[in-house]
DNA sequence: CATGAATGAGTGTTCATTCAT
DNA sequence: AATGAATGAACACTCATTCAT
């Protein structure tokens, strides 16, 4: 039976131990990402993060605490890359603006379709509602910061619902275009481009 | 090792084998609904149906292969629904005929996001391209039918890509409102009906 | 579906996990040995060698696995025991030489005609084809070693063949008087001595 | 758990009901020859000899009362064979004769040595000690036949014993040298004459 | 602290046998 | 008689978790 504590064991100070930690998170996601839930287990973490099981229980009570630790770290990837972008858009060009967090978003998104719907499922699964408002957060930052450099554009916007529903939009875009047999990753860019634009400007 | 075999083994032919046919996915869809890829095992899925495992593994030649038939099941559901929906659409109105189909989308998401997320991550995983195609002749043939009555409007699409991106948006829109721990049906409608108008209006 | 990979999946290096495999190894003869082929079970196997399912998969990767490196092990058995005996030859007679080698043959054929009546069955059904070879290295030893202390009588024979030809001869010759149900182990032995000498001396 | 019924349910008394025993039996045999005990289940013996399983059980009580059927067949069929070759051979040429018998042997040896193993198998676990004097009283014919024939070569024979040997001979001889690789079938005829002669002559 | 051997409940799948049609 | 859908005990194999070293 599942514990409920879901928090890593130890906030890894410092130095071979925080190593570690990342390492095995590292493992996850990669592992996640290639294989999907199915091969996504406890030994297999350990072995490719080149340490022992022993040590993964060390730093995780269990297995769904390291899948949460991993959802947050996913969480806080997509943040960073996406916050860095915006920190460096360029005046005045709405559009310009909009691709290129776009293409911060896709970056992320590349090969990891499956680790990405894993994550969802998992997070419909445990009990984190707490966690998924990070997403709103995210978004909520990031229109904020639009919002505040291209006002006329985007006044209209309640930035609580659209800080949720453009990241999605975002999402589920580049993912329908990446995962056909052949990825069309420049129209998936342009879809999401023009998605975005559409809900900003026309609603 | 999963075999590439993902067909069901027989088709039913008629009666008490359709039946059981039917029940066995049923009870899949039932128990990936309630407790997600997790409690989705082939003695529970026959427990549910009312049959032994052995029945199942009569229809189908192993747990992929049901996998399959279910997400097979649901993109025809949700076809069926949307399809009917687009019959009596309303005259000259768009935003009510777009709000009308976004509806019948969301009727097969109420209390089945761990279904759909589900769903989405085997996609992923299953060796099913051709399979998802399906979703883009659905999307195909509803565009069709709108921008044969709403010609002003839809104009500049090209049928082609906008058949992928708008179902992927609105099933993410709609996904992101219901799948909190407070679901948001009427927000996720109005978002997901803002987000198509967008979408065909603006760009 | 069986994997093709049919070695150990360690080579157990001291101490407790030595006894582990061992034990493993000795449980799957024994109820060979007893049941046959249809009382041979990974689950039966391990709880005969006191240890749990997990560890013995932790050994072998499969049942075929596990089956081959029983059959390495009578191999290395019964090569072991003939070539004790080979090394205490009497001088000059041939017929007593034959005998001792046929009697060393023997040791592991009582009580055990299910489990050589299996190992024959899986040899033919397993890839393995160059394990099997080791009994035409065991022969060839053996007769190089006989040909060398009676080479008056053995002058004609072509090692290669009569190294495959007399193993498979005494085997079967044993074979066939001690799988009776009441096993005639005397005759079994002349029989096989009787035969060897036949092919020796007037071919 | 087994029936301690090991007889045929009915001796067909003619037509379809005997053509339709038939069929199950070589249906049986083929698989066993082509897979082994592991691939011989009722289910698909049924549907190689084109009939239901209830039809099977019509016919056989249980699995095992199959494999005793299918042993009886073989059986006879090798008699079969053997006598016929018997019936017709040189005069005066005992190697001739030797070699005749040999080849007869042989036809049902190539691709059959799992069919022969499993039959081993099954014989040391089946209550059936009765029926395996038949080989003896088969290669006690066979050796009578030749005694007759051949009185100066095979006067100082126990046809008791060596109506049990030579047959057992024979065949591991053959089988050694069919089941390599690359079968090497002259080899193998050459190396059983020369035991069987061996045998004969010298003891 | 780290290790990794060991555990055993759980899961996917098979197959001998039955029985309603 | 013949059929073949249905059964469910049995079996191969996995993996989260523990704990002696």
């Amino acid at each position: 039976m599942r514990k409920s504590a879901l928090k890593p064991r130890k906030s890894p100070a410092q130095g071979r131990a925080q190593a570690t930690y990342d390492a095995i998170l590292e493992a996850a996601a990669q592992l996640l990402s290639r294989q999907g839930l199915a091969g996504f287990n406890t030994n297999a973490v350990a072995a490719r993060a080149g340490v022992s099981v022993g040590s993964l229980y060390q730093y995780f009570p269990n297995k769904d605490a390291l899948m949460v630790a991993l959802i947050q770290r996913q969480q806080k990837r997509q943040q960073d890359t996406v916050t860095a972008s915006v920190a460096v858009l360029p005046e005045g060009d709405l559009e310009g603006a909009v691709r290129l967090i776009v293409r911060a978003a896709m970056r992320h998104h590349r090969d990891d379709s499956l680790l990405a719907s894993a994550i969802d499922h998992e997070e419909a699964r445990l009990p984190i509602g707490d966690l998924l408002d990070g997403y709103l957060v995210q978004g909520g930052a990031v229109l904020a910061h639009l919002m505040a450099r291209y006002p006329q554009a985007l006044g209209k916007l309640n930035p609580k619902i659209a800080g949720r529903t453009l990241p999605a939009m975002i999402r589920a875009v580049v993912d329908s275009w990446s995962n056909l047999p052949v990825p069309q990753l420049d129209i998936a860019e342009d879809e999401a481009v023009r998605a975005v634009l559409g809900y900003i400007r026309c609603s």
